[in-house]
DNA sequence: CCGCGCTGAAGCGTATACATAAGTGGGGGA
DNA sequence: TCCCCCACTTATGTATACGCTTCAGCGCGG
């Protein structure tokens, strides 16, 4: 693999995963030591994490792991509505019944993964990430699903921030479950507003669980 | 200014502007050659056509000049359905009213100008552009503002290919000025609706101008 | 005492040199 | 004569070196 595009992968994963804190200056020489690659992939990483909006210029010298503020959040939310609702609207146009009835099976089923531990807790988003995959595919439009997935970067690191809590994620199955019967059904309107309705509850939740995280003096998980 | 801005730059305007034809190669030493500088900066510029979605990778050595078909341009329009419609419905949310006003004023004024030939033409468009500034100030959200960046960057291809056609831009400043109007009385919901129309009608003639320009032999402009 | 300017250093932007991989053409063998 | 393999060429990926910009700290002048 390119070194520039492994630099880019560890870093940002460690921007996700939260190894490297929002504010995390990214200096060109030490994380070019730190990876053990010259400075010229770094560069062309860091440009890609700033492209990214997961890095932001804080001055003409000095770039740093972008803050993830609760505004921050909501204007996260703000755009996955946009695209989302126009996501499933396009994919109950266009979609393959078999495809999502396969995935109906396995959202079903995806509550029960939650007593099975940190397995079935990783097979639950696989899930997730699954219908993710599938709305991509049967929307039929690849400049919607590139800022998709842009946004999806970026939610990647609210939920590893938000607590991951039981009670939510079979609230959450049930909605997702919801919409992929809109879309087997080609109800586009039932498809968008179920998406609304869904990230409108992530949001609420997100928001509760970092306000009650700040609370607890900034415990890290 | 940094030469790999000014090559980024050059080569995004020429690829714009359609000296640089979709489908042109893209190759590092040539590019390198011709704008005057070296290969690094050129790597960097390159590197942001293709996240831009300006250029694509044809194989693993060979980046080209992205195709603009109507399937493409009816994906970037569904993409921009999501986007502008969500940005009118905040802008209406949290405008403030004076600045839209004095848009108001200059865009009744903007049927004029398109009889005053080529200088009153880049006034129009001027004052559309300034338009989309407004609201991307007043949706307060910088990644849907980044997303609609994006995507505003491929109708500026779009909008060259289109024939400038004085009735319907007249139609279109009409269009504008009907969501000037809703987001100034702070109706969310009518400024969304009159951006679906906007872009509803704007697709359409693009779609149908593209078709008669090609069935006229491929006519260069 | 405050503000402007100088000087040093550190980091970034660019160029160039080198390594590597892929594609192509020619030659040899079947 | 055709096909396959090897070598060469070319372009990309990576590393390093150099020069310039910028920022911080200190000193001098008002």
């Amino acid at each position: 693999m390119r070194a520039s595009e492994r630099a880019y992968q560890e870093l940002r994963e460690e921007i996700l995963d939260g190894v490297l804190a929002p504010g995390t200056a990214l200096a060109e020489v030490e994380q070019a030591n730190r990876l053990g690659v010259s400075r010229t992939p770094v560069r062309e990483a860091l440009a890609r994490l700033e492209a990214d909006g997961l890095a932001t210029a804080a001055s003409a010298r000095v770039l740093q792991v972008s803050e993830l503020s609760p505004a921050s959040i909501v204007a996260l939310y703000e755009l996955r509505e946009a695209l989302e609702e126009q996501a499933a609207r396009l994919a109950a146009t266009r979609r393959d019944p078999a495809r999502f009835a396969e995935l109906h099976e396995r959202l079903t089923a995806a509550p029960q993964l939650l007593d099975d531990g940190d397995e079935g807790l990783r097979t639950y988003y696989d899930t997730v990430d699954a219908l993710d995959g599938e709305i991509d595919a049967a929307t039929a439009n690849p400049m919607l699903v590139s800022a998709l997935r842009s946004a999806r970067l970026h939610s990647a690191r609210v939920r590893r921030l938000a607590r991951h809590n039981p009670e939510r994620l079979r609230a959450a199955a049930s909605e997702h479950l919801l919409i992929v019967e809109a879309i087997i059904a080609g109800d586009a309107s039932l498809a968008a507003h179920a998406s609304h309705v869904h990230l409108h509850m992530s949001l609420r939740h997100a928001l509760a669980s970092i306000e009650s995280r700040q609370s607890d003096g900034h415990r890290v998980a």
